[in-house]
DNA sequence: CCTCAATGTAGGCAGCGCCAACAATGCTGT
DNA sequence: ACAGCATTGTTGGCGCTGCCTACATTGAGG
């Protein structure tokens, strides 16, 4: 049948990445209950089946969704880290304070991330993307051991030990059991008390 | 209309208490998607109606699945806390312990509890159970201040430090991000190097 | 140009949460 | 004893959802 002139284009252009800015969107402002694949279909003018040719169920645009998190978190991690002076401290306040940020901007997102739910195919990708976050506190620790900064051990303990710490913080956040702006101005002296212990000196 | 002699009685007894146990095994055994308030009546052989004169709606029997989430850890980390030997770092791991196998055994619960999608009057009760919880590190921190164990200082600052550790730990492994096990052996030196600092002395 | 894979559409199915109207039951006051 | 009433369960239905299949339109490569 021919199409009225009136009508957009039959082929969206890059329905896919509109679909994922879409979602995003919504699970910012209404939640992931929220999440309707047929909804977005309506938002973007195209027919309720058309999201079905880009993501093989729901739960698969829900991967791609928590994927482009770890991305974008990996990224704010990287970059922090970067711009911090060569100092154990600072670099792991830099960290934390980008970790609790992106918590404090993305917490319905964190929460699919960090979620239980994912197609066991998409869960390699996740996995790499979540080393890839962890990369980047290991390479903090190992730098620092051979600074001396850190005390020597297994480095991917030592890791576990700071990346719980702050994961912890940001879970908090995201799911309302911590005060975001008491959690961010006291990061600095969190930070310190892991890095020197909970026990008198 | 007279019921036929063959049938249950027309009333269930305790219907509300048969749907918590009933939605508690299927989160365990199928995870939080594949709660259905119709699924659970049929499961319990009543109509698909009857769940709605006990729960206004869905999420008020997940509200009321967390809140029950709540008091059984809250009675796990007590209870840990009394039996162990009153030295902090004893203390802290039996509370640790407590915590991650509850997190091993009800990970779909415990994202559950930690959600952010809770009805704004329910939001009161969980947040005092969260209180309950948060409590017991409290009291835990404030005994070792005044056994000279830890460190001066805001009590609850301390608290968040040491909670937020063991409850990021908790979490990744809620969320398959930890290998259960590998937490559970590690948690001893975890715990240690909490009170002990990454620093070297 | 013709073909074909990719992409979008139309319609339908079963399941869901929620609601309103109605039925069975047990409690309570007289 | 029993009438009235609140509680609890039933039935039916509405609109929504995700997913499936068959079909239409398009753009790109032989």
């Amino acid at each position: 049948m021919m199409r009225m002139s009136t009508s957009r284009p039959y082929h969206h252009g890059d329905l896919r990445a509109a679909l994922l800015r879409s979602a995003e969107r919504t699970l910012r402002e209404k939640g992931t209950g929220a999440l309707s694949l047929r909804e977005l279909a309506r938002d973007l003018g195209v027919s309720h089946a058309a999201p079905g040719r880009h993501f093989k169920d729901k739960q698969a645009l829900i991967d791609a969704l928590a994927l482009d998190g770890y991305e974008r978190l990996n990224q704010a991690l990287a970059t922090a880290v970067d711009h911090a002076e060569p100092d154990l401290e600072q670099q792991m306040t830099a960290l934390g304070r980008a970790y609790l940020g992106f918590a404090v901007d993305n917490p319905e997102l964190l929460e699919l991330m960090f979620a239980r739910k994912h197609d066991p195919d998409r869960t390699a990708q996740l996995a790499a993307a979540v080393d890839r976050s962890l990369g980047t506190f290991t390479r903090l620790v190992t730098d620092a051991q051979e600074r001396g900064e850190v005390i020597q051990g297994d480095p991917e303990r030592i890791t576990t030990v700071a990346a719980a710490s702050l994961h912890g913080l940001a879970a908090l956040i995201a799911g309302c059991a911590l005060d975001p702006a008491q959690a961010l101005t006291g990061l600095e002296e969190h930070v310190h008390l892991l890095l020197h212990g909970l026990r008198p000196r």
